[in-house]
DNA sequence: AGAATAAACGGAGGCGCCTCCGTTTATTAT
DNA sequence: ATAATAAACGGAGGCGCCTCCGTTTATTCT
């Protein structure tokens, strides 16, 4: 997992949120993560006994945290969107511009995939908290669009193309069946996309 | 409860159900009554082994008739429209046009008040199962548009009315909010409404 | 009427939800 | 370093959900 990179570039913890007992921040982070893993397998009505049992802590630590079932599931959300956001960049630092933004295509694919699971219960937090959709899927085009000017600057894409294009060209995995072959039909998606992109670059 | 009468008129059961054992039929009545009672009291959520307790059977018995809670709450709707649809009928039997108008519209409105509770649930439901609206709301304007008509011929209301203009009236019932005063307005509502409809009329 | 049988009953049991509160532990003050 | 205290922990307990299956009962057949 990459999550400890994440903890240490940004905290977690916004405004209004008075700074945590050390051990109550460190069982929140693994409550999180269990959760993350939970709802990807099982879909949100995962039991959260289940969750804090594989976090290593009591129920009650869990619903002191998140007093219902919708918080966890926001903030596992909004905790992926961050992960995956944060990814942009330290990707941008380990690989060429190119692989990063397809490596990166792949991850926001996988990204998408878990969220099916979870498409019910966002429904209702949506309704609820409009902030959320507006916060999280703002980040996105933003990681994206930074990639896209490296590889773009790089010569290794071509130009004509912004980060609204390529959201575009990918949330068609948002409604594609969930099958058992989606996980390879996604990947040739971002295959197919990045080889279009590649064509007719400079460096090509 | 008028509900015998209901059992009489009208076999509860359509076309596709084999006729039930006696006890098994006893059984399901006498949950529909209590979960009735159950969610006007407590809304959708009332608990399913209580409603099963007040019916004095078991939960598996519950279960089996309905599977699942959304079962239960579909069945108890169509079965209080029906109830308050067939009213219509005993009404007219029983008191002049007019007051069997007057009464049946209170009745409407306090059916309406039931229905807030199970306002989620119903919304639910009308996603997956289209045709429980039209089946259940085809009926009513059908009972109102009788009362109405024999009050008109009777000349004790005005003729310029018909059900889809009594049901509009009546209509603003559902968006009031749910204070302690609901009911009382509600009466009024309806007393004002009759008022209006006998306005004028030959009878007057 | 009495036996055979198919249908219905109902509650125990296993699991999950959520709360409450006695115990443990990090932090602060001395 | 130690004591005091505020914060966090965690699991027992009470309740609800749902299933499974041994027991009861209405109905059918002779």
């Amino acid at each position: 997992m990459a999550s400890r990179p994440l903890s240490e570039l940004k905290d977690d913890t916004p405004p209004g949120a008075k700074t945590l007992r050390a051990d109550a921040r460190r069982n929140r982070d693994k409550l999180i993560e269990a959760a993350a893993q939970a709802f990807a397998n099982h879909g949100t009505a995962a039991s959260l006994e289940e969750i804090a049992r594989r976090a290593g802590v009591g129920v009650g630590t869990l619903y002191r945290h998140f007093p219902t079932r919708e918080h966890l599931v926001e903030v596992v959300y909004r905790h992926e969107v961050e992960v995956l956001c944060n990814a942009a960049e330290e990707l941008s630092h380990e690989h060429a511009p190119d692989q990063a933004l397809e490596e990166w295509m792949h991850r926001f694919v996988g990204y998408i995939a878990t969220k099916r699971g979870m498409a019910d219960s966002l429904r209702i937090l949506l309704n609820s908290n409009s902030e959320l959709f507006a916060d999280s899927y703002g980040m996105v085009p933003i990681a994206l669009k930074g990639l896209i000017e490296r590889a773009v600057a790089d010569g290794s894409i071509r130009a004509d193309v912004d980060s609204t294009d390529v959201l575009h060209a990918l949330s068609g995995t948002y409604s594609m069946p969930n099958s058992p072959e989606w996980h390879d039909r996604s990947r040739r998606l971002v295959r197919l996309l990045m080889d279009g992109l590649r064509w007719g670059a400079p460096k090509a």
